[in-house]
This record gives C-alpha cells, sequence and structure tokens, in this order.
DNA sequence: TCCACGATCGGCT
DNA sequence: GCCGATCGTGGAG
C-alpha cells in the first residue's frame, strides 16, 4: 500500500483523526517489518486546554509545531510513551494520538492501548520527531481500507475539555481499547 | 528550586 | 471499581 504523503496530514485535525481510521502503521525492527492497522485514535488541537501545546512550545511539545506527518512521542505516569501524528501546518500545535492497533503481522500483539502498543513496537522517546511518510523511516504509516462505521465518542484520561467528542474508533472492533 | 499531576495499565478487592 | 507504580514536565513560588 501507497505510504500517507504529509498533505494527508496538513489537513483538519479532526479530520484526519477520522481519516486514519483503517490505515496501516509500520514499523520496522531489523529486518522484521510489524503492520497493525489503526482501529481508535484521539484529535488534540492546539486550542484545546488538554493539548500539550495549549501553553504554547516547549521542549517537550517543540515537534507538535514543526511539520505534518512527523511522529510526537510522549512520556507519562512515569512509565509509558505514547505515540501521536503530527497535523496541519507547521507551526500549529496539533496531533492525533494513535490509541490502538489490529495486528496484521505475526508474532504481533497487544496493541490495544496507547501505551501498550508504544511498547508491543518498541516506540521510545528516540522515534520522537521520525518522519511518518517515508517508509524508510523506522515508523510511517500507509493507506487502508476505508473503514465501515467510525463511533465518535469523548477523549479518555484527561479532566481539562472531557467532553469534546474527539475520539473515534471502528465499531465492533476487538482491538478497540477499553473503559 | 520545589512539587502536584498526568492523552496509562495491571493487579487486587 | 479502585489503587499504586514511577518520573518528566511545567507552573508556581
Amino acid at each position: 500500500m501507497p505510504v500517507l504523503k504529509r498533505k494527508f496530514y496538513s489537513q483538519n485535525t479532526i479530520n484526519v483523526a477520522r481519516n486514519l481510521l483503517g490505515c496501516v502503521l509500520c514499523r520496522r525492527i531489523g529486518d522484521k517489518i510489524y503492520r497493525g492497522k489503526i482501529v481508535e485514535t484521539e484529535a488534540y488541537i492546539q486550542e484545546d486546554p488538554a493539548c500539550h501545546a495549549f501553553r504554547g512550545k516547549t521542549a517537550r511539545n517543540e515537534v507538535m509545531f514543526g511539520k505534518p506527518g512527523l511522529l510526537y512521542v510522549y512520556f507519562t505516569y512515569g512509565m509509558h510513551f505514547c505515540a501521536n501524528a503530527v497535523t496541519e501546518k507547521e507551526g500549529r500545535g496539533c496531533a492525533v494520538l494513535i490509541r490502538a492497533l489490529e495486528p496484521l503481522s505475526e508474532d504481533f500483539d497487544n496493541t490495544n492501548g496507547p501505551a501498550r502498543l508504544c511498547k508491543s513496537l518498541n516506540i521510545t522517546k528516540d522515534l520522537n520527531g521520525v518522519d511518518l511518510t517515508s517508509s524508510k523511516s523506522p515508523v510511517w504509516i500507509e493507506e487502508g481500507v476505508k473503514p465501515d462505521e467510525i463511533v465518535t465518542t469523548v477523549r479518555i484520561g484527561i479532566k481539562q475539555a472531557a467532553d469534546y467528542p474527539w475520539r473515534f474508533y471502528l465499531k465492533g472492533n476487538g482491538w478497540v481499547s477499553k473503559k
């Protein structure tokens, strides 16, 4: 499948979050490539109080202000990493959190949760800022099949703007995270 | 400097 | 359903 181009990420974050559902996250480790269908996402835009970029650019979130199509990885709860795709035009602090994958490769599991999929794919802070628009990168995203039915609901684990309906997942998919 | 808390998860009740 | 692990981050002082 073709790799998603930068233009795909440069659009409205909410749309990108919805359009990423059904696409395929690819991770190269050594000579193996692991693939998983994206089945759950959340959108975060700069004007959103729950967004890391809400209070402006800092050392942690500077990748969010970079080019669309970069990978933003952050550390949380003292032990977890989460993976995001940077969206909208360069200079805006927006991203889509990838919350769950359906494994498409052998020897690949534990992908139903944002921190679990990072652990399973060995995605750490080292990969912060990687370009998702090139299959030469350690991580990239390919086009997928357009999903049948998308469920829209509120985001998980935040207190600010907890009522924004910016979480999306594929209806009936067994790999969507719990809660 | 200091300190409260988090885009989580697994284990225990 | 609830709680603890565990530490980087940023806002307050």
